[in-house]
DNA sequence: CATAAATAATACCGTTTGGTATATATTTGC
DNA sequence: GCAAATATATACCAAACGGTATTATTTATG
């Protein structure tokens, strides 16, 4: 790795956190500064703009939380138990190498509406993929009998994805862990019940 | 309403789309002038300062909200019924006065997380109100025996509420409506399972 | 070791930010 | 209808914004 690219993946994990937690407007270049300890010469040496330190640090922040899903699921066997990995990251994410400020999905969904068309499409196509995912795994889960063959996955793959972002938005907002334990319950006995 | 009330209420019906869409960092001060065709010292003649408009206008969002609902439940009996109301108008919500942007509490909850706390207070007082509100309308439920007595009231709340925010969140970044109709299904289901 | 190429720091650019003091219209009570 | 009070507009401020051209400093190579 080049001295280039060693600063590069140096700014955007120093940068990412920060991203992920004030927005993309609301990270500027002070910001960037202070957290990399560089100067606003040296971030542009390796970025042509603010927005694709952004776009970068977007794909490092969902990247961990991909990996750290993979991790969880290549130690469970059945379809169920590899959904309810999702309830145990997301519930206990304290525990696990969570990008700072959260579901970067849920913060840059709402950032993003209308002011970074780049970044939501990014936003939208990581939701897109991780209801893929889970409509393969719960469709498996068919497969093997595992789960009744009248589940609908699609729909199951969408309010799973839903309740699990409302919830953290939810628990961050009013501060109250334990609202998050009791929303993840209710999914819990949503996938024992497929 | 004397003029100075007139104007006051006139910045923050022209302002508060903005606020709803943009955020308080992203909404700057010419955004305001422009939306209102006033100059910058007229509205600093009649606010304090941007945070104060802000906050005017946040309420003004949830308030509209909460008319409609209050409206669509006048008109209905049960609780069940009731219950099904705030699925109608989320379901539906191009058809109703809906604010521009969706959700205020959505969109507040993930802007202001570390940025303003003012702000940030309402949309989780906002938050804590809703949750009540359907706790009170379960319970009320139960006692009519419409609903089972085993319900756990505030878990059916808490994860209404979190579906429905994670549902918005979901349709307005991927743009796919049917997304938001197939989880409101899952909703419906839940209540009807009450 | 010297030189060239790559990387980082400095100093600056024009623009926009939220905010304010002052002057000018416009309502309002009498 | 006139004066006092109120409301709006004008003109300005310092600070921060994203971005860039230029200079200084490393780093690799012959």
């Amino acid at each position: 790795m080049s001295k280039a690219e060693q600063t590069k993946a140096f700014i955007i994990e120093k940068t990412a956190p920060i991203f992920n937690k004030k927005g993309y407007e609301g990270t500027s270049m002070s910001d960037m500064t202070t957290a990399t300890g560089l100067t606003k010469g040296s971030i542009y040496g390796n970025f042509a703009n603010k927005d694709e330190v952004a776009l970068a640090a977007f794909d490092y922040n969902l990247q961990k939380v991909e990996t750290i899903i993979r991790l969880e699921m290549a130690k469970k066997g059945g379809a169920k138990d590899k959904l309810l990995v999702y309830i145990d990251v997301y519930d206990n994410f304290l525990k696990h190498p969570f990008p700072q400020g959260g579901c970067p999905i849920l913060n840059t969904a709402t950032d993003c509406d209308d002011t970074h068309p780049g970044l939501k499409k990014k936003a939208a196509s990581a939701i897109s993929n991780w209801k893929n995912k889970i409509v393969a795994l719960i469709r498996t889960g068919i497969t093997c009998k595992e789960f009744n063959k009248n589940v609908n996955a699609e729909k199951v793959a969408l309010s799973f994805i839903a309740t699990i972002e409302g919830a953290i938005m939810i628990t961050k907002l009013t501060g109250k862990t334990n609202y998050h334990t009791i929303i993840m319950q209710t999914l819990r006995e949503m996938i024992e019940g497929l």
